[in-house]
DNA sequence: ACTATGTTTTGTGGTCAGGTCTACG
DNA sequence: CCGTAGACCTGACCACAAAACATAG
């Protein structure tokens, strides 16, 4: 116990010991980023949650306005207690942030965190902290120019933008008209951000890149989304692990689901559902749009993986919150005031 | 690149209908 | 085990301001 760290100001929800850097919406989770990837890559519904950047000020809610003046992300909420109309504070220069979702790579990681001019490899072969120094503004345009096949402004947020008919496996959401100048856009943690980046990029091959590279980034963006969704399936595949898991057959589990797969090797439309009776909602996996390893039995589960997964499982149910989220106080406070007939909304009556 | 204008889409809450669950005879 | 009543849960519905988006100048 001695040799423990000291417990991060803002503990990761999933594992406990890193710093929490993101926020997950669905999950009301606060992750850092490693258990981001390994949590929301478990499988395509996962990935579909979005999430932010933790407020810099409460460390408690998702960050939706980048405050330029003071380098610091916020909620809303503390965005309004910072910069009340009333305090000299609301001269700031503010915008709006974006979440994203998917499983973005290291280096679309570091585009959408605003680090849009470092790539993946400066970040790998530059110094402890130093990467974090030339994001400050000292030199990385060389290296970025050295790496050209690596340059970032491939995916920018632009291109996190996209309507639901595309198939960009991640995107940006609730996206205000962009800024132009989209740099520091991750607050006053981005000391720690920028080292779990170098750790996840350490961990995540090069060849990953070739989604993001420039030659391949159209094409591939138009290839069939099984692939293009989920770049980092092909790193789990690479490293002979499985980028998904179904929830295994445990008798355990079996008693709070009303479905339980018995197959791990499923046949094309095959649906899984997980779910328990108590009104929480349930998880399918459709096969059909899980990916699949050449090998016959490749992506059979070993019972450790098999229990990491249901681990992993309940982990985010625990976590999960169902509370609703309003996004628009005003639009709930007019709603609120709305004239209805038997709970619906009623046309108001107009003179003329 | 920026602004103005027009069009389309989104989000909001109270009530109800219909389905599901639970307890009981 | 079956049928029934009541409790509980869930999604649809509505209008319209605000947000998002598209286009023109």
């Amino acid at each position: 116990m001695s040799a423990e760290a000291p417990k991060p100001a803002r503990p990761c929800d999933y594992c406990g010991h890193s710093t929490a850097v993101l926020y997950c919406r669905a999950d009301s989770a606060k992750l850092c980023f490693s258990c981001d990837r390994e949590v929301h890559s478990t499988n395509q519904l996962f990935s579909k949650h979005t999430r932010t950047l933790l407020c810099d000020a409460c460390d408690d809610s998702p960050a939706t306005i980048l405050c330029s003046t003071d380098t610091s992300v916020l909620c809303q909420n503390c965005d309004w207690e910072k910069h009340n109309p009333a305090l000299s504070d609301s001269l700031h220069q503010r915008r709006p942030l974006e979440g994203f979702t998917g499983c973005p790579s290291v280096s679309e990681l570091l585009s959408v965190v605003g680090f849009g001019d470092l790539s993946k490899k400066s970040l790998l072969s530059s110094p402890q902290g130093s990467a974090a120094d030339g994001f400050l503004g000292c030199e990385i345009e060389g290296l970025s120019d050295f790496f050209v096949w690596d340059a970032p402004s491939v995916v920018t947020l632009d291109d996190l933008i996209c309507s639901s008919a595309s198939s960009h496996s991640f995107q940006a959401m609730e996206v205000p008209p962009l800024p132009k100048n989209r740099k520091a856009a991750c607050g006053r943690h981005r000391e720690e951000i920028l080292s779990q980046l170098r750790e996840l990029a350490k961990s995540e091959p090069l060849d990953l890149e070739q989604y993001v590279q420039p030659g391949n980034l159209s094409s591939a963006f138009e290839r069939d989304v099984e692939v293009d969704i989920y770049p980092y399936h092909e790193w789990h595949r690479e490293r002979s692990e499985p980028m998904y898991q179904v929830v295994p057959p445990d008798p355990s589990l079996r008693t709070c689901t009303e479905e339980v797969p018995v197959k791990q090797s499923t046949s094309v439309g095959e649906t899984h559902t997980f779910g328990d009776k108590g009104g929480n909602p349930s998880i399918s996996l459709n096969s059909e749009t899980l990916p699949t390893t050449p090998k016959a039995g490749a992506c059979e589960l070993t019972s450790q993986e098999r229990d990491s997964a249901l681990l992993r499982y309940k982990q985010k149910k625990k976590t999960r919150r169902y509370d609703k989220h309003i996004r628009y106080e005003s639009r709930k406070v007019r709603a609120e005031s709305r004239v209805r007939v038997k709970g619906r909304f009623a046309k108001m009556e107009r003179e003329h």
